[in-house]
This record gives C-alpha cells, sequence and structure tokens, in this order.
DNA sequence: TTAATATTGTTTCTGTATGAAACAATAGTA
DNA sequence: TACTATTGTTTCATACAGAAACAATATTAA
C-alpha cells in the first residue's frame, strides 16, 4: 500500500466519534492497531479533489458499511501539541505501509466530527492502518492516541446540546422502539436518570411519535407500545 | 511582501466575523481591497510553529489593537467550490505581494470563527491584502467575496444559540450600560423586539448584573440604572 | 379462577418560568 | 403645576416541569 502525497490535503485529517446505541448502553467505534497496542479513532484525509464533507462520508461509510450517516462537524482542533511523530512512524511500520514522503510525519490540524448510527446496521470494517475496529462502552473506554479523548469528551458535549433540538435520538435506535428505549438512549447520552412520567409527556407533546402495536416481551406486566419517528 | 509558503500550513485559512455594537446596530468588521473592488472578512494563516488558536488570536488582535478577544470557532469550511484562484490572484498582484510559489491559489479549507468585542476600543487596521477595513451594518452588508456571506450567515447562528448559554452580550457592551442598551444588544443579534418588562426580570434573575446609579441622559423622562457585568 | 406482581400509560398536584398588560416613579418641558 | 416620555415594578394568566399517585394490563403463582 503506498499513499501519494499529492493526491491529499497535507496537514489535515478527520476524526469521527461514531455512536452507536447497544444493551441499554452508549458505545462509540474505536479501532485498534495489534501491533502498538494504540487506540483511536476512525478518521482520515481529505483528497484534494473531493470536499471535506464528500471526504468523511466516504471514509465513513467504508467503516460502518452505512450510507447516510448523520454526521455533525463540531469542531477543528489545531493545537501544536496534538502531532506525534513517533506513533504515526510505528503504526505505519507495523502496517507495513510505505509513502512517497514523510508528509503523515508532519503536524496534523484534525476537523472532529460525531455520527450517530442503528448499531444493528453497522458491519465494522477497519481501514488500511488498523487490523480492528470494535464497540466500546462510552463510559469504559481504552486509553486513546495522541488528543483524541479530548476530542471524544468534546463530540458528547456538542450531542448533549443538540440532542432535544436537532431530535437526535432516532438515528441510534432501530425503526421500531419503546418508550423505554428512548428514554434509556437520553439517559445513556445525557448521563442522568430522566423522569419516567414527564419524560413521556414530553416526547409524545413533540408530535414525533407514531404508535404501533404493543410488543408483548413475555414479561409479567403490561406491555408496552411500540413507537417509530414520523417521516 | 514575500510570503515563504514554507512557513505557513498550506491549504488551510481563517476567517473572523468580528461582531461589534454601536449607535444601536450590531455591526462587523470588513476588509475592502479598493483596486479590486472586493470586500472580504479578515482572515489569515496558520504558521507551522503556532497553533490554530494563536494564529487566530494573533491575527485578529493586529486587526483590531485589542488584546484577548472573545473568540468562539463555530464551524470548518471545505468545499471544493469555495476556493476561487482568478479572485485571489487579483487581489495579490493588486497589492503588490509576491510569493515564492502559487500556493495562495491553490484550494483552501477554512476554520470560521466569531469575535465579539468592544467597538469603542477598536483601533481597525487593514492587514496586508488589504488597503482598508471598516464597520458595517450586520444588515447591509456589502457583497462579500466567496463564500463569505455563507461563513458570516453560520457565524450569527451560532451566535444567537450561545447568546444566553454563554452570556457573549457584555462583551459588545463597554463597562456602564443601561438595561435599554443591553436589551438592544440582544434584539440586534436575534433579529427580534424581547418584551421589555420581561427582559429586565429575566437580566436580573440571572444575578449577574451590579446596579450603579442613574444617568440623566437630559431626556424629559425617568432616568435609567447604569450596570455593569458582576467580576 | 383468582390473587399477586411488575411494568407501562395517564392524571393530578404543585411550584416555577414566561408573555402581556397595567401601574408607579421620575426627569425634564410647557 | 400639569404634561410627557421613559424606566422600574407588579400583577395576572398561561404554559411548562418535577414529583407523586392512580389506572391498566400481561404474566405467574396460588
Amino acid at each position: 500500500m503506498v499513499f501519494n502525497s499529492r493526491d491529499y490535503i497535507p496537514n489535515l485529517s478527520y476524526d469521527a466519534v461514531i455512536f452507536g446505541f447497544s444493551a441499554e448502553k452508549l458505545k462509540i467505534l474505536i479501532l485498534e492497531y495489534h501491533n502498538t497496542g494504540t487506540f483511536a479513532l476512525p478518521g482520515g484525509f481529505v483528497r484534494r479533489d473531493e470536499s471535506l464533507e464528500t471526504a468523511v462520508n466516504k471514509g465513513l461509510s467504508e467503516r460502518t458499511g452505512i450510507d447516510q450517516i448523520y454526521l455533525e462537524q463540531f469542531h477543528t482542533f489545531g493545537s501544536l501539541e496534538r502531532s506525534d511523530p513517533t506513533i504515526m512512524r510505528r503504526i505505519f511500520e507495523a502496517q507495513g505501509i510505505s509513502s512517497d514522503d514523510d508528509w503523515v510525519l508532519d503536524r496534523f490540524l484534525t476537523v472532529g466530527y460525531y455520527a450517530l448510527i442503528n448499531y444493528e446496521k453497522v458491519n465494522p470494517t477497519p481501514d488500511v492502518f488498523s487490523d480492528s475496529i470494535g464497540w466500546y462502552d462510552f463510559d469504559a473506554l481504552p486509553k486513546l492516541m495522541q488528543d483524541h479523548s479530548l476530542i471524544v469528551g468534546r463530540a458528547i458535549e456538542h450531542l448533549r446540546a443538540n440532542l432535544d433540538r436537532k431530535l437526535l435520538s432516532f438515528n441510534l435506535l432501530p425503526e421500531f422502539f419503546t418508550m423505554k428505549d428512548l428514554q434509556l438512549v437520553y439517559e445513556s447520552i445525557l448521563g442522568e436518570p430522566q423522569n419516567r412520567a414527564n419524560f413521556q409527556r414530553k416526547m409524545l407533546s413533540l408530535d414525533i411519535l407514531e404508535r404501533h402495536e404493543k410488543r408483548f416481551s413475555g414479561g409479567s406486566h403490561k406491555a408496552p407500545f411500540l413507537y417509530s419517528f414520523k417521516k
């Protein structure tokens, strides 16, 4: 595998915090470089002949197998300390990737994006630099390389601030879900419990949910309605 | 004047929407390239040996004469269409600036910032590319080059969304001001009138204002109190 | 068949915030 | 001294949010 630096915008990358929801927990996709013990956010570079948006969409589509991911740009990180040629050299050597020059070892600024996706539809696929990619509980992440932990922190801040305003939660759920599912998504993102009665009242008052038949889970109690988001 | 491309991060710039408030109106600083009839946002490039934040702070400090400007990064623009080598070449030639290569004519991504400053303290200073810089009413801006109008639009959106949450309004006002002044700032940013009684009640309930002696303006009516923001 | 239990759906009560209007105070002018 | 314009405050009605209680129901156990 050979990178040709002339095809890419130098000194600029993007990194994505990809959120999913499963087993009542908020998760994010993390890459692992097995031979280096390094964990990182999925990211990539921008070709000279494509827009930033296109680069990110294409890259994340390759990582997840999903097209038309909900994506939000939230911050561009440009400190001097964030670049670390040593670790980049190790990763490249471990993967047997060569470049026609040392452009990847140079300083990089990175544009941070977060994405919300339906966990069930994802087919996680490692990129050319890494051996594996997988879901990690948001509240039990491994130590991430460079400033990627900071990037995750800023991502969740922006997600929290926009959760209501942009009605983002449905991107994390399958088509049909119960009110409890929805509440769990909110609670896992906001990091605090929500009052059940008030949450239900608020969601119904938004007039964005369609109520369907009940789901009989087998539990010895009243069965919850299923909902979907209005199109 | 000669730029040395090796000192700068290529293909990356920043542009700033600098808000001020005067004569009951919201204004922004706009550069003009006299010999080209082109208007633009103040902006600049990032040196390889300085952080993005440092570059922006330094650049805006040079344009306004103010240090420690309140600055907020809000979006990075990376479309293919936003670059226009023709106009860049004209501007450079008109100003007699030469570069050791054509790096400024290449594609650029730009990081958008907005700034809020005390109008009275500003000493507007053109940059090396432009002949003049001045305040323009926010609701009567000239046609701006490239995608700068779009950048302004996104800036005001973010400013509106953060006005309350981050208590930004005081950055636009002098140390002492009346409740009416404050309300005018809010109205000019939000673009809609606020109820006088409720606005006053809300501001006072925030517990961020210190009340001082009255200001006798000479009008034949009750004199308003002066306020300052609590430190 | 019936009682028990866990969970869901809804209502009620309460305090707080918000919008609209009225009232009160006052610095200057006629 | 009356009048006017503006500011400071209060009042009233309404909407919203937190907490708790009540009602409904799917299953299990007696």
